[in-house]
RNA sequence: GGGCGAGUGGUGAAAUUGGCAGACACGCAAGACUUAGGAUCUUGUGCCGCAAGGCUUGGGGGUUCAAGUCCCCCCUCGCCCACCA
């Protein structure tokens, strides 16, 4: 052992170690106690910087200290590596994305293995992969197979550069989410899953998911977005034809003055045929096609609209309302058409204000009466129904259910639940991913590829300087096939899958990552599934964690599992920042805004562990954090001074081996730093049992070392200080091992235990070293704070209170005041009030 | 507009059920040791004040013996959803 801090010898040498000892490995055989511990897969885009570190090395720190509490755990890691970057650097670079993402997959498990964190790389999994995505496709096939996966002919997003995008995926302001390009509207036939079949089961479902943070809870639940109410069956007065609608204010029926359709409604083109206003109609309707989503979306968009002509019938009422076309009725939402009731709606009465309809008031403010002539916005609040023949003076709330019923009675109308959540868009028109396992026939139409027919292998010579779209589609190898139904020549379908589908699944490959046979072995998966811990960034809050949820419980229907959540509890981290020297701003780690942190220098100037210790010690791991390289510094120090104290007080600790703490022979010192020790074994358990504060964790192992330094050991010292001395030391490793485990596994073994340090058990709490014969307590007047006494721990709160009003200084305090009540609470303070 | 979260020293931050605000660290200051080092150790460090003492968790009210924590109003910031019928 040398006096200097080794880090540079010590991190390879124990990663060899874990590596040829194979500690991370696991069977997947059952066992007593099993623990999945599963940190989101990367992106393969290149290097890391210390803001990616955050994921895996809070997955790491979970995971060596279930270990330590004798878990057989699953930790494995992979790569999510088919996308679009792979296929840029194809484009401009002349790499094939196949090697760029294989070269940029060495670079980062590189990184992974300086950082010490422990995985099971016989598991590793990469999505590119044959072996991998021919399951993938097995997915596709499934979901097919149930009727959940159909092409239709629909308005894409569409992003130049990153073609077709899920509505997930484009951002509130209509840019593309990876690239920031604007994004339009386009015409394509296209394959989507039906995701909004499962909606319902979705949203219902999260309310099991109680070890998943609120926030992530509540952004699925805004995204999928039920709302409850009624369908009701308009009709068009001249022509009969339907019109439905959907309300969640069917309270408000009787004052529909007149009817909004969205500009791709398709009533419009029927109601354009012999239409004197045809012309203006269709200037209206052709300029709002061009407007995009988020503009005509845009809360300051002016509501604009067009009249037809025509009239719709009320069915509860049989009144006339005129039909008009209008920018603020969206055709994906409802029925695209929507009952307008200018007193109780903003938007209405904005739009029958601009055009000069009636406004007719329905639900009358009890408090203060609205008239339709005078009003100056819309009356959303309840009140009692007016002009509402048969329902007039009930509450509107309360007469709503009955409202439905009528129109149910009467066949014109029924109870419906609406999502805003639209089926999942899966096709991509790009090279870079699992091929669509489907065969376009003349004759039988889109046939599924057998399985036994899998993978549709992604041909590897395709040309992709090709500025005409999909490289897939002009390979005509590829491209041309035979019917796997009737043997006729056919086109293979060159729509890829979006990569979303290839992380829906992983965590289930995991579990049996070579099987040849099956995608995953039933009885595996039911073992070691749900996930027990995952872990990753909010990012993916709607995106990954939503569609894995669907596809999983897809899978849970068509027999394959038997539970019903992929993830049972989910950490998200936040995320490192980093102030620019551009424009001195807080940024998160990126590439443009010049403001990364590699953490390959830092590890060779001060070693993965300070690195990792800095990181769990930046903050609470669900904030977003700013990196400070200053305080990295002290990090560093930090596992200097314990490696120090090792090295100076060795042959004493080595010595003092057999020596045991005995509480009934220790003196002040040492007693003190016993509970000390016992504290901070309590503490950090608690913080990592769940919690999930690394931050005050590594804080108390801190305090541990301050109270260690305070009892100056000698060679001279008694029995008891040495066994003391030894056991903090002892334990202080064990403690400190999830967040730095190389210099933990040194020191473990210079305290003169056989090598691995995950093989010792975690600290067990010794109560009676908790307990303590005298404390300080708070002595306040009146709540403020006079002074502090040392008083016995044995007295109970009557005896203390006594005490307390027995001591001079107490006396002093109250002279010349009449003590009226005293609140004493135990252990921490006596407050006297007195006037 | 709706929902969720946050606001504490120079900085990152702590604070089971309401119970000693500022643990731990960074930074800073002073000192010790040293043939100057970005090493180590000691001490100090919320603010005002020479001091006694007073003030202090975004602002203002309230409940309580006691409020960072609970209630009401307001301000600021972040995130999500949003002409959603």
């Amino acid at each position: 052992m040398e006096e200097r801090y080794p880090f540079e010898t010590i991190e390879p040498k124990w990663q060899k170690y874990w590596t040829d000892h194979g500690v991370f490995k696991v069977d997947t055989a059952v066992h007593e106690k099993k623990y999945y511990c599963l940190t989101m897969f990367p992106y393969p885009s290149g290097t890391m910087h210390v803001g990616h570190g955050r994921n895996y090395i809070i997955g790491d720190a979970v995971t060596r200290y279930k270990m330590a509490r004798g878990f057989r755990v699953l930790s494995p890691m992979g790569w999510d590596a088919f996308g679009l970057p792979a296929e840029n650097a194809a484009k401009q670079r002349g790499v094939h994305p196949k090697e760029w993402t294989y070269s940029n997959i060495k670079q980062m498990k590189r990184q992974l293995q300086s950082w010490g964190i422990g995985y099971d790389w016989d598991r590793e999994i990469a999505t590119c992969h044959p072996d991998y995505y021919k399951w993938t496709q097995w997915v596709f096939l499934k979901l097919h197979e149930r009727g959940l996966a159909y092409q239709k002919n629909a308005p894409v997003n569409w992003c130049e550069y990153c073609t077709t995008l899920a509505n997930e995926e484009v951002l509130a302001d209509g840019t593309c989410e990876r690239c920031g390009r604007k994004v339009v509207k386009k015409d394509l036939t296209q394959w989507f899953f039906k995701i909004t079949e499962y909606a319902g089961r979705l949203l219902d479902d999260l309310s099991l998911l109680d070890k998943w943070p609120e926030k992530v809870r509540t952004m699925q639940g805004n995204w999928i977005g039920r709302s409850e109410g009624a369908r009701i069956e308009f009709t068009i007065a001249e022509t009969g034809d339907p019109c439905p609608v959907f309300t969640t204010r069917p309270d408000t029926i009787y004052g529909v003055t007149f009817m909004a359709l969205a500009p791709e409604h398709p009533l419009v083109g029927k109601l354009l045929a012999d239409n004197p206003h045809a012309a203006t109609i269709r200037a209206f309707v052709e300029t709002q096609k061009m407007v995009s989503a988020a503009e005509r979306t845009d809360d300051t968009t002016k509501k604009e609209g067009v009249f037809t002509g025509f009239h719709v019938r009320n069915p509860y009422n049989g009144e006339r309302a005129p039909l008009w076309i209008t920018n603020y009725v969206l055709m994906e939402y409802g029925t695209g058409a929507v009952m307008a009731v200018p007193a109780h709606d903003q938007r209405d009465f904005d739009f029958a204000k601009t055009y000069n309809l009636p406004i007719k008031v329905v639900i009358q403010n009890p408090d203060t009466p609205i008239d339709a002539a005078s009003m100056q916005a819309a009356y959303v609040d309840d009140g009692v129904m007016v002009n509402s023949a048969p329902f007039d003076g009930r509450g509107n709330r309360e007469a709503m259910h009955d409202m439905i019923r009528y129109a149910k009675e009467h066949a014109f109308g029924e109870f419906t639940t609406h999502y805003r959540i639209r089926d999942w868009l899966i096709s991509r028109q790009r090279y870079w991913g699992a091929p669509i396992p489907i065969v376009h026939c003349p004759d039988c139409g889109a046939v599924p590829v057998p399985e036994t027919q899998l993978p549709v292998l992604l041909p590897d010579d395709v040309d992709f300087k090709t500025e005409r779209g999909n490289p897939l589609s002009y390979h005509e190898e590829f491209v041309q096939t035979v019917c796997p139904k009737c043997g006729k020549p056919a086109r293979r379908e060159t729509d890829t899958l979006a990569q979303w589908l290839c992380s829906c699944w992983y965590y289930l490959r995991y579990v049996n990552p070579r099987l040849t046979t099956e995608a995953y072995k039933k009885e595996d998966v039911d073992y070691w599934l749900p996930v027990d811990q995952y872990i990753g960034g909010i990012e993916h809050a709607v995106l990954h964690l939503l569609y894995s949820r669907f596809i999983l419980k897809v899978l849970h229907d068509a027999g394959t599992c038997s539970f019903r959540e992929p993830f049972g509890a989910l950490f998200t981290q936040g995320m490192i920042c980093k102030r620019s020297e551009k424009d001195g701003q807080l940024h998160k780690m990126s590439k443009s805004k010049g403001n990364v942190v590699s953490p390959d220098e830092l590890i060779r100037e001060y070693g993965a562990d300070t690195v990792r210790l800095y990181t769990l010690f930046i903050g609470p791991p669900e904030k977003d954090a700013e990196w400070n390289e200053a305080a990295v510094e002290g990090a560093f120090r930090f596992l200097r001074r314990i490696w120090r104290r090792v090295y100076e007080t060795r042959a004493i600790l080595l010595a003092s081996k057999g020596l045991k703490p005995d509480l009934t022979k220790m003196e002040t010192p040492e007693r003190d730093l016993y509970r000390k020790l016992h504290e901070s074994v309590a503490k950090i358990t608690h913080d990592l049992e769940g919690a999930f504060q690394f931050n005050t964790a590594v804080a108390q192992i801190m305090e541990l070392v301050n109270s260690v330094d305070a009892l100056k050991l000698t060679g001279h010292s008694s029995d008891q200080s040495k066994a003391v001395y030894r056991e903090t030391m002892e334990s202080l490793v064990i403690l400190i091992s999830p967040f730095a485990p190389h210099i933990a596994e040194e020191l473990w073994m210079e305290l003169g235990h056989p090598p691995g340090i995950l093989a010792a058990p975690w600290p067990e709490v010794n109560r009676s070293a908790l307990a303590r014969d005298e404390i300080e307590i708070a002595i306040q007047l009146c709540g403020k704070i006079r002074s502090r006494e040392t008083i016995p721990t044995r007295l109970s709160p009557t005896e203390v209170e006594a005490y307390v009003l027995a001591l001079e200084s107490v006396k002093t305090m109250l002279k010349g005041l009449t003590v009226r009540k005293v609140v004493v609470v135990p252990g921490k303070l006596v407050n006297v009030v007195a006037t």
